[in-house]
DNA sequence: CGCTAAAAAGAAATCGTTTCCCTTTGGCAC
DNA sequence: GTGCCAAAGGGAAACGATTTCTTTTTAGCG
């Protein structure tokens, strides 16, 4: 249970996708899993830059797409629609979320009650969903609380 | 009832929002009802160079805005992140889609069962929402039939 | 008809994202 | 440990959808 052995489990994780073990995924899994809130490629590698003497943003981007295709981080549909990614910790399998347009923080909603609805939507239209995008946006009770919260996007 | 009186209804729609009625609109609007599947902005574009001499690819997107904020035309969560509009001809209020990644084809989803989902959510983050996305994705029945129906991206 | 603010054209800029190509490195074999 | 090689990364450049800018045209109104 020492931190070397835990070392939270990225290797594994890694390992799992075929994808080799290296600092700098190391350490973007690390940074994100710390974050609470979603980041944009370009912010995830400012905080990089600070962890490694060179770090190239198409590093941070082709990561970030291997690891999405993974399902090892998640990624925010945002009306501006440009990508940003959200380390997901929820151990139970198919959820949505409740992202803050406000600070940017990502709850879990666990239960995914559209199954219903998708039945009807095959019955009715009689054709076949392959995938559904549900995402609650809004403010978090930390915004709502006190707007100096607020993180700029 | 003749089409000079009736004329979709597109001169009320644009007088409402506030925005003049020029045939450029006009026209736009005039291919997004007709047209079944939902469009790219340079697709429009496209079609409306058809039906005039000099038509410039920002006009299409500077009117797909105001019509899409509106709420004349629906915009479509694309994976590739691009930009795409549908005419939803739905007179109801609010509901949701279902889109054919294939051939590109809307169908209205009349209810939403989501508000449910949602007063759940404010209990247990006690947050607030202020929107949501909810989208289906798949093959609709005429690309399930036929595969020659698809319509590339 | 004449005015004026809105709309449109066309060219250019923007900028998030991706591609290219060369160098470095992790993981495995020996 | 050493060597090998495919995978990974760096940096520069390209890309391309979208936006901005400036000038010209037009819709709507009196
Ligand atoms: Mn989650
Ligand atoms: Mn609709
Ligand atoms: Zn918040
Ligand atoms: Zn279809």
């Amino acid at each position: 249970m020492n931190s070397d052995t835990e070392n939270h489990g990225f290797g594994a994780v890694l390992k799992e996708l075929g994808l080799k073990e290296t600092p700098k995924r190391r350490v973007m899994l690390e940074i994100l899993a710390e974050e609470q809130r979603f980041l944009s490629p370009e912010e995830l590698w400012l905080a990089l830059k600070g962890r490694f003497k060179t770090i190239g943003l198409p590093t941070v981007y082709r990561n970030l797409e291997e690891l999405a295709n993974g399902g090892v981080i998640s990624t925010v549909i945002h009306p501006n629609r440009q990508l940003y990614y959200y380390f997901c910790t929820a151990e139970s399998g198919h959820h949505h979320h409740f992202i803050c347009t406000s600070c940017r923080r990502v709850e879990d909603i666990p239960e995914c009650t559209v199954a219903a609805m998708e039945g009807e939507i095959v019955t009715r239209t009689g054709g076949k969903i392959t995938s559904h995008i549900v995402q609650f946006n809004g403010f978090c009770r930390h915004c709502l609380a006190d707007p100096n919260e607020r993180t700029a996007i």
